[in-house]
DNA sequence: TGAATAGTGTCTATGAGACATTATCTT
DNA sequence: AAGATAATGTCTCATAGACACTATTCA
C-alpha cells in the first residue's frame, strides 16, 4: 500500500459529475440527455454534468449547480443524491477522468428545457434507453442503468416519489408514479389505505382537486419521514435479481 | 455549466481510497484503523486506504488490492463494495482531496494483523468508534457512520451476513452475525425457519458440526441468492430514522 | 340519471412472532 | 441421567391482496 504518509507525488485526476435527473412527463418516466456537440462520441446522448470546477466547491454543492443550471427549479422541491463513483480506466479515452453520478427526481418540468446553458438537452422515455433505442457515450449506459435500479429500489423504502410530484397531490396521482416508475399495476383501494397508512409519508392538506369527471380527490403534501415503515413492497414477478 | 467540451483546462484532483473493513472477531463487530505517524492528525486513528496509484488501474480493483494488502485473504472470500465519495473542500488540511470509500466484509480475522506493509493496524470493537471513545483524522468519522448504517441496512436485503462467516457456518452462528451487527437479540426458532425459507440464501453442506455440549449442529454454506426475498426485517424499537 | 372517479368495508390466505416440545449429542 | 444445544410444531394476531360496495362529482 501506498501511505499516503510518504513523500511521494501522488497522481492527480480529473473527476467530472454527471447527472441523472429523472422526471414524469405525462405518465412517463423520462431522463434528461445532452447531444455532445465534439469528439470523444460527438453527435451521440450522453448525461449532463461537466468538470468539477472549483477548488473550494463542495461535491453535493456541484451536483445541485449542476442541476440547477439544467433545470432551472428551486432546489427545495428537488431531491439529488450521490448514486456512485465510476473509474474504470478506459471509460473516457481522453484518459483517466473519474465521474462522481448523482441521481435526481425532479417533478414533471413543463416544457423541454430551452435557452439555458445546457443547449441540446431533451427529455428522453427511460424505456427507450433501456430498451437500447437510444445510446449513451462513455459509460452512461452502465450509470443510467444503476440510476433506474436505485430510484426503483427507493421507492420502496423512502418517500421518493413524493418528489416527483408537485407540492401537493393526490393519492392517485401517487400511485401513478409507483405504477410508472415500476412498470406495474396496483390495486387503487389497497394503495389508498396502505399509504395512508405509513406514518409521516404523506399528510392531507385539507384541499380538493375537482377534475372533469367524478368525485373530487384529497390534496396530500409529503409528511415528515425520511423512511418507510413499513414500506411499500414492489409486486414480485419474473425479476431478474440485482444487487451490489 | 461547464461544457466538457470547451477548450479549457480542468482542474486536476488527488483522490484517495479509504477502506471500512469489519469483521467479526470473538463475536464483536470490528473494523480496521491504522494510526497516523504523520501531520495532519499525528497520532490520531484513521481508516486505512491511500491514493489512487496507478493511471491504469481500476477504482475497484485499487480497492481490493489495498484491502487484500491490509488483510492478506483471497477474493472470494471477501465482500467489498463501493460506499460513496467524500469532497467537502475542508476535508484534508492539506488541500482539496477527493475519497473514495469503500465497505468490505470479511470473516473473522485471526490474531491482530501485524508484520504486513500496514504497520500500526489493529482491530477495534467499533462500538468504541460509535461512542467516541475513539476520535477518528479527516471526516473518517462520517465514513465510518455511513459505512455502519450501510452493513446493517444490506443484512436486511442482502446476504451480507454470510461473509462474516467463513465458508461454512451453523444457523446460530449466522444468527450471531446479525444479532451482532445489529445490536438485538432475536428468537432462535423464528430465525432458523424464516432463514432457511429465504429461497437461494443459505444452503446445507450435508456435514454437521459437533461443539463440546449439545446436539450437532447442520453446516450450511452461502447460496446463489443475491439479494433476500423476503427480507430479514430488523426489529422495530426506538430508532432513530436514518436515509440519505 | 349515468358515467366516472374517490373512498370504505370485508373476506381470506399467508407470514411473523411467541413459545412448547421433541431430538441428539457429551459427560 | 443430566445438561446443553439443535430442530420442529403450534398458536395467535396482524397484514397483504382480492374485490364488493358506497360516496360525490359532472354532464
Amino acid at each position: 500500500m501506498r501511505e499516503r504518509e510518504e513523500p511521494w507525488e501522488p497522481p492527480l485526476l480529473m473527476v467530472t459529475v454527471d447527472l441523472v435527473i429523472l422526471t414524469l412527463r405525462a405518465s412517463v418516466l423520462q431522463v434528461l440527455l445532452v447531444e455532445r456537440g465534439i469528439e470523444p462520441f460527438a453527435g451521440c446522448q450522453a448525461l449532463p454534468g461537466g468538470f468539477l470546477s472549483d477548488e473550494k466547491e463542495d461535491l453535493h454543492a456541484a451536483a445541485l449547480r449542476e442541476l440547477q443550471e439544467e433545470t432551472n427549479l428551486d432546489a427545495s422541491r428537488l431531491h439529488i443524491e450521490q448514486l456512485g463513483t465510476y473509474g474504470a480506466p478506459e471509460r473516457d479515452p481522453r484518459g483517466r477522468i473519474l465521474t462522481v453520478a448523482y441521481l435526481a427526481i425532479a417533478p414533471g418540468l413543463p416544457e423541454p428545457v430551452a435557452g439555458t446553458d445546457a443547449s441540446g438537452a431533451a427529455w428522453t422515455p427511460v424505456d427507450r434507453v433501456l430498451s437500447g433505442q437510444v445510446r449513451l457515450a462513455f459509460d452512461h449506459r452502465q450509470i443510467f442503468d444503476d440510476a433506474v435500479e436505485r430510484a426503483r429500489t427507493k421507492l420502496e423504502h423512502s418517500p421518493l416519489a413524493t418528489k416527483f410530484c408537485g407540492g401537493e397531490f393526490t393519492i392517485a396521482e401517487l400511485q401513478g408514479v409507483y405504477e410508472t416508475v415500476w412498470d406495474v399495476k396496483l390495486d387503487e383501494r389497497n394503495f389508498y389505505r396502505k399509504v395512508q397508512r405509513i406514518p409521516g409519508f404523506i399528510e392531507p392538506t385539507g384541499a380538493d382537486r375537482r377534475a372533469a369527471k367524478g368525485r373530487p380527490a384529497r390534496m396530500f403534501r409529503a409528511g415528515p419521514a425520511k423512511a418507510l415503515h413499513p414500506p411499500l413492497t414492489r409486486p414480485e414477478g419474473p425479476h431478474a435479481e440485482e444487487e451490489s
